[in-house]
DNA sequence: GCAACTGGTTGTACAATGCAATCAGTTGGG
DNA sequence: CCCAACTGATTGCATTGTACAACCAGTTGC
């Protein structure tokens, strides 16, 4: 890892921390899946990543400020990565990614009805969604003006539920 | 290049075409950049990218239908290369991309203007930008309900030469 | 005819990645 | 107390991606 740059450029530069193929599936299983344990990220991720390209990039995003670690209270050997709020900020990139892959490639059914919500939700819901991240991550309480009762992260996995089980049913 | 992707997953297919270091240049050079051509993208680019890695990238985008590539009239050996509509809607995720670097990364003042323009405009500047492109590389003539009569690209440029000026005269 | 320009290819060296096996410390059940 | 299962990793090796320079053949303008 060198310190240097290849350009002041903002898009280069956003590249040059998470331009590679693993490090925003880490911080998209984190966000959406809820992860937040080394074996849960390596075990339960659709695309199989091997523990030592995760353990390098979990130090990489630490170094960078895009996530923290620290130790689990009931387990001395476990710990716990959280999304900084400049990792909560990612959340964004992930969308418009999402969108364009749900219009443009072969995204599975169940997989992307997630994508057609946050579509179909816009930038108001992304803002929800990133207040309850950080409720979950920094401990900041959530602003109350909340307007359904289900969270959004319960939305998009009772979503995924739901088509998961008319797939199962045909 | 396999045709097997590693999960049905939207933003997992997205990082699959442009999740490298080099695809997403070569896309931003073409949309801020104006570029068309091979020796344009080769020698005008910020970071210096070699001529291999560039001719297979091209190759790739254009088997995935980001970009098309034809023959330039001027020149029997000169080839054009043009944004798909595809390749065009890829400005959201840029957008969202300088968004995020400039907040985050040490960004230099005279790159990091374009993307403050592209936040403060926000979706509704992004939809007039992509329709010039939709004009400049699908000849699809430009909605007539612009509302300033500088072009999105000229106002960017503009805006990175008030600042290259003024950072000279100091 | 020749230099400059066109979009590349080739060769070689090195860095990044992928995969399987393995590791030592920790915990909980018997 | 013992041992299997679980914790976050590390190691070794093969494959792939990247960097850099040299080179190429066809085209154009002078």
């Amino acid at each position: 890892m060198s310190n240097e740059h290849r350009s002041g450029c903002p898009i280069n530069l956003t590249l040059e921390v998470v331009g590679d193929k693993w490090s925003l599936l880490i911080i998209r299983d984190m966000i959406f899946g809820g992860r937040r344990h080394f074996r849960e990220l390596l075990l339960k991720s659709e695309e199989g990543i091997s523990s030592n390209i995760l353990a390098d990039r979990l130090r990489t995003l630490v170094e960078q400020g895009i996530i923290t670690k620290a130790d689990d209270p009931s387990h001395k050997q476990k710990a716990v990565y959280s999304l900084t709020e400049q990792g909560i900020e990612l959340l964004p990139i992930l969308a418009q990614m999402a969108v364009w892959g749900r219009k443009y490639l072969p995204v599975t059914q169940e997989l992307g009805i997630r994508a057609q919500l946050l579509e179909d939700g816009g930038p108001a819901l992304w803002d929800e969604f990133m207040s309850e991240l950080r409720e979950a991550h920094l401990g900041i309480p959530k602003d109350r003006r909340s307007k359904s009762g289900a969270s959004v992260a319960a939305r998009l996995q009772a979503a995924y539920e739901a088509v998961v089980a008319k797939r199962k049913k045909r």
